[in-house]
DNA sequence: GTAATGTTTTACCAACCGGTCAAATTATCA
DNA sequence: TGATAATTTGACCGGTTGGTAAAACATTAC
């Protein structure tokens, strides 16, 4: 029996894993340079390398396969700020939040792109999450940052804009990639870019939030 | 006649400054929020106010459009770099910096998001202007700050990702705008967030460039 | 006023889009 | 093996897309 995807109860048959292994794999790769509606479901389907109506027999729709996508790289994305630990040493908590968001910038740079492409086109599809989950995590976390500052442990500072700036300086060498690779030029767009930018990153924010002699 | 409008020569009409500058602002809404691909002239024209084909007949392809508003936005996008003043003290240099791109980022918003798209898609119109223009400023303006850290008046860093950093943080509150307003609520989200990210990030980057004490 | 030019509209096209359908094919398992 | 269910395919559909042609309409220059 042809039954249509949602309606499967039953246990998923491995060519099914498989195939859906697939095309999200494909998904990722289109929605990531062109965004949801530069994407097409013929284009993902080639790049899977099945056709059209084979791809819509495990996705029914290109949201299906989109939120499926999202659902996915949102949940992971966020952890590194879970592994974000109130107990650890804030200078060491900061570096390594750093070093976790770069290497993901790094290795996932796709995952990056698609989730840039979904916030830059107003986040038709995940504004609930932006405001339920993930605005509870930050603000735990958050609070975490103004009560080491509270008490002595770093700079006083808005801990919303710090995590926002952590944010934007890892991300970036995900999605303005063809950005930074133009503007060092070829000798310096290898994967040493990553550790020059760790380097700076870690040292920017770490001596940012040091606590001043002169500090009010 | 209807002359092909890339054929015509001669002076423009008063009529035909109103519309182009109509359709470009019509455009600039359009492409920031779906990208290239996933805009269409249909949608752009009805922004507009017109017809499709009134609309071809200012710009006579899709592409025609998008470059035109690139191109405009490329230029007046590097502004606030070219003003970073070799002559001026790195502080107030760095600072004033920050602040024009905020200010860009509050007010231009849609400018920044076109061009992220662009980026984010791989600069698939643009990449010329990314290795040329854009990396001769950067290059040079990298070389002053190189020279900053060298007489000692601010701590040695990779000028380049100084660069980078700046560039993100502040174009950040207005790429990720429904993110940033989603973490903060609604409560934190009128225009005051721009004078909070203003605070953070100029003592984030002043205190960060610092000469320590016990400085490597 | 009228002729030339500039602008707008209506009707249209071929290609592409997301998605359906039924038939053909292949895998599974008793 | 054969029956049954899972997968794949090709043909197709209505709507949208980027863009064109030509005629109607408006504006300007003389």
């Amino acid at each position: 029996m042809v039954l249509p995807r949602a309606a499967r109860t039953q246990r998923r048959t491995r060519i099914q894993e498989e195939k859906e292994e697939l095309i999200l794999e494909a998904a990722l790769d289109v929605f990531a340079t062109h965004g949801f509606r530069g994407s097409t479901i013929d284009q993902i389907a080639e790049v899977a390398g099945m056709s059209k109506p084979n791809l819509l027999y495990y996705f029914r729709t290109k949201e299906a396969m989109h939120r499926a996508l999202i659902d996915r790289v949102l949940d992971s994305w966020l952890d590194p700020l879970r592994e974000f630990d109130a107990e650890g040493s804030p200078v060491s908590e900061i570096r390594s939040y750093i070093r976790r968001k770069l290497e993901m910038a790094r290795d996932f740079p796709r995952e990056s792109r698609l989730f840039a492409n979904e916030i830059l086109q107003g986040a038709p599809h995940i504004e609930d999450e932006l405001k339920g989950p993930l605005k509870s995590l930050v603000d735990e976390k958050a609070e975490v940052i103004r009560s080491w500052a509270k008490s002595g442990k770093i700079a006083k500072c808005d801990p919303y804009h710090l995590i926002f700036a952590i944010w934007s300086t890892t991300q970036h060498y995900a999605d303005f990639d063809v950005q930074v690779r133009g503007v060092l030029g070829d000798e310096r767009s290898g994967e040493g870019r990553f550790e020059d930018a760790a380097r700076f990153l870690e040292q920017l924010f770490v001596s940012g939030l040091e606590i001043r002699d002169g500090g009010a």
